[in-house]
Order: C-alpha cells, then structure tokens, then sequence
DNA sequence: AGCGATCTTTACAGAATCTTAACGGGAATG
DNA sequence: CATTCCCGTTAAGATTCTGTAAAGATCGCT
C-alpha cells in the first residue's frame, strides 16, 4: 500500500486528488503549503508527493528545490497550461514528470505509477551498474570490472550522487548541496579537486563528463542504454520521421 | 469547429478575412475595435484572435496588453509594412505571430493554424521533439535523429528558448534579455555569433529561422504531431505550407 | 600527544568559451 | 538599380573554467 502526499492550496483540488488516489486504494496525506509538505515528507516518508506549482508563500518550485537536497522522493508536479516555463525548471530542478489542470484522474494515476515504479527499481537492485563500473550501496563497495576500489567518504558520496542520476547532468550547485550543504553551494574548487581523485581511482573505465560552466554528468555506458526509462526516445525518432 | 475573432476597423478587410477564414471551415466573429474586442473574447472564447495593429481608439498594442493580462489566447497580429518597430512591440506583449498587409490567405491560415496547434499541445514528456530534434531537459540533452550533439551553456540555453516557444517569433530583445539579462539588451551581435555556432551544430535538420529586423523562430517541423494519449487533432491538411 | 588519512585551500597552466571586430553578401527600401 | 542596413561567417583576443599538484588544516585513532 502506497502512500501519497498532496501539497495544495486549493481545498477543492485537494479533494478532488484525495479521491482520485484512493480510488487506486492508496493512501494520501494532505497539507495546504509547501513548509507543511516539508516537514510532513521528512516525518512520515510518503511513497510520492503531488505538488502544485502556483501557491502563495513559498513556491512549487522552491518547496522542490528544498526537497532535492536531502530526499529522492518522486515529484509529480501539478501546473496550469500557461506556466511553460515554470514547468521546465521545476523538471530541471528534480520533478519527475507533470501534470496540467484541468487534468485527467486516469492519466494522473498512471503518471504517479510510472514514477513510483521508476524509482522503486533503485532499492529493488542495491547494485548500480553501469559498463564496467558496479556500485553495492549497502555493503558501500564499489568495483570496476570486479576489483574493488577503496574511496574516502567525499568520493564515495561524489559517485553515488553522479551514478543516482546516470546520464543526467547535475549542476555544480546540486552537487555541493547534496554533498556539502547549502552554505559551501559556492566552492566549486572542491569539486574539481575531489572528481580529480575520482577519476584517478576509477581509471578510464568509468567516464564522468564534464559540462562546462554546467556541471559534471555520469556517461551512460553504450550496451546500458536498451532498457532505461528515457532510452526509447532516441527509437522513436529515427523511427523513419525522413523530412 | 474553431471560432476566429476578427478585430479591424477597416469594413473590407474584415470581409477578406471572414472569407479566408470560412475557407478553413472556421467560425469566424468580428467586432471593429479594441474595446469590443475585448469584452467579445472574455464573452465567447475564441480559439484565436486577428488583431489589427493600426485602428483608431484603443490601438491595437493596448488591446493586446489588456488582453495578457487575463488571457492566453493565441493572437495574429496584422500590420502594414513601415510599422516594424509596433510588430516588435506587438511581439513583445504577447503576441504569436504576425502577418503584413496586403496578406495572402493561406499563409495567414496556416499561421493560424499553427499558433493554435502550439497553444493546444498537451504535455506529453519532459522530452521535447521536433522533427529530428530531441531535447532531454531534465539531462540537458540534445539529440538529432538519436545523435547525441554536444552544446555550450549559451548555446543550449538559446535552443531551450526557441524550443519552448517553437513556432512563435522570439525577438531579439528577448532572446538577449533571457540569456545574457536586461543589460546586454542591445548586444544583438551576441545572437549572429552564437546562432551561427548553434545552426552549425544542429544541421540541417533543424530550421531556426531569421525574421529580418524582428527575431528568429524555430520552425516546427510538419509531421511534429504525435500525441500519444490525448485525443488527436488532424485539420492540418497538406495545402499550402509553404511560408 | 603523535600519526596517518582525509579534506581544504592555494596556485597556475592549459583548455574551453565568450566577446569583439571586421568583412562580404543579401534583403529591404525607394 | 543603387543605397542602406542587417545578417552570417570567421578569426583573433580576452575571459572564464577546468584539471592538477602541492602545501596547510583538520579529523580520527592508537
């Protein structure tokens, strides 16, 4: 049994989710502001979160922003049709998928079962693996092409962030939030100085990319790419769209 | 069945248009100034507006900028030759696109066409595609036809502009203002220079176009209409599309 | 306290990117 | 058809960013 916390404003949405989540018999918790949803998603850990992006006091997209710091949890985010823009940022900020009002109470819930599924499947294999490259998270091993590879805790958790989101570019401000906290989200010398360790470690097995002016991304090895979630975009365009 | 608003003083020109526009098999209204207008649209929705640029009393720059604050409904703007500067302007505060006078039916309604397909269009991924092009924003990626292509910060940030408002003409002003901010609002040299590195990049199978003394646009490809689970919309015919 | 490991800070060269300038061609205008 | 303005392209100079090394600073442990 899921369970799954609304973050709305509007009473009349809130309900209106409320009775669509349960009608998939899954729980639902409610909070009227983003400060609520916080503290509500730290103390009872829900399986996903509904977050509108339009509400007075602190915004969708700043209540986003907080929870990727510290949690991984999937974000559907609500929107209205005209918040184009604001729908990009809070996807770049961490969202994992959308939903426009008026909205469809069969698509939200398969929406919310994508993004649930998605993110079950990294606890369901407590081992990353990418190329040659393996991850055991819970026994905190990591090895390249079955040698084991000592890491200091920095390093480690350096890895660990860039491999979590595998293909993905995350931003220097993302990484030292996640690592060192927001108050050193302007150093980036660390970086630089610990991927250099990194990548002396992993050889040139394991290829972490650099964006420049950006941030740094975990390139996904090449016979990796069959089956991800993202992975049929690139079938679905050369599927013979000849101009 | 698309209901179009015609907003002219000029009685002959708005029976040219309610002629063009009844060839699409549209409804077509018409009102003969700003004032009208404005309480016509809040009356009965239409699915887009003609806006005549040059009409006496409320102009049409004034009703466009009431118009925004209320409403998102896609807008045409009709202007004569020398009123460049009030088609910026007109682009500026909200308008979709733009046609001169003496205009030529079909392009006019396949512009129409084109800025209400881009209004309807349901959000169907976080990926967004045209054509050959395929852009990942939560990965910051771009592909072409799979291919993955590699973009400095202005550069993708200059795509991810003209993707977002793919069709619509984006002004020079604007561009410069998102990328580089309010102070390099002049630097129109920065875009050749840029643009010039993005088209390079990009090929051929991605066509931004130039709108001489106005902006550029990022053409939308004409078979970019592959909506999955929304209902889908085909009145786009084949005819006349070139612009 | 002393030691080793790790992290922070500093410095600098090389790479990547951006800005600036110049020039030829093409479009708009009369 | 000529003029003027705007655009695309190129390349060099300026600037910023990155990778690397190495010297302090800090932490944990015996």
């Amino acid at each position: 049994m899921k369970t799954i916390l609304i973050i709305d404003d509007e009473p009349q949405i809130r309900r209106l989710l409320r009775t669509t989540v349960e009608s998939a018999n899954w729980k639902s918790l409610e909070v009227e502001d983003g400060k609520r949803g916080l503290h509500e998603i730290a103390l009872t850990r829900p399986d996903a979160v509904i977050l509108d992006l339009g509400m007075p006091g602190l915004s969708g997209l700043e209540v986003l922003r907080s929870l990727r710091e510290w949690s991984e949890v999937p974000v559907l985010i609500l929107s209205v049709r005209d918040q184009a823009d604001d729908k990009v940022e809070a996807l770049e900020a961490g969202a994992d998928d959308y939903v426009t009002k008026p909205f469809d109470g069969a698509e939200l819930l398969s929406r919310l079962r994508a993004i649930m599924r998605r993110h079950e499947k990294a606890p369901d294999s407590p081992v990353f693996t990418n190329g040659k490259l393996a991850i055991d998270f819970p026994a905190r091993e990591v090895t390249i092409g079955g040698h084991l590879i000592s890491l200091t805790a920095t390093e480690y958790e350096f890895l660990r962030l860039l491999a979590l989101h595998a293909g993905k570019v995350l931003t220097h401000s993302h990484i030292l939030r996640s690592i060192w906290g927001p108050k050193s989200e302007e150093q980036r010398q660390y970086l630089r100085v610990h991927l250099a360790a990194l990548r002396r470690k992993l050889g040139n097995a394991v290829k972490i990319k650099t964006e420049t002016g950006i941030g740094y991304r975990l390139e996904i090895a090449a016979e990796a790419l069959r089956n991800t979630s993202r992975g049929l975009k690139n079938d679905d365009i050369s599927g013979g769209n000849e101009i």
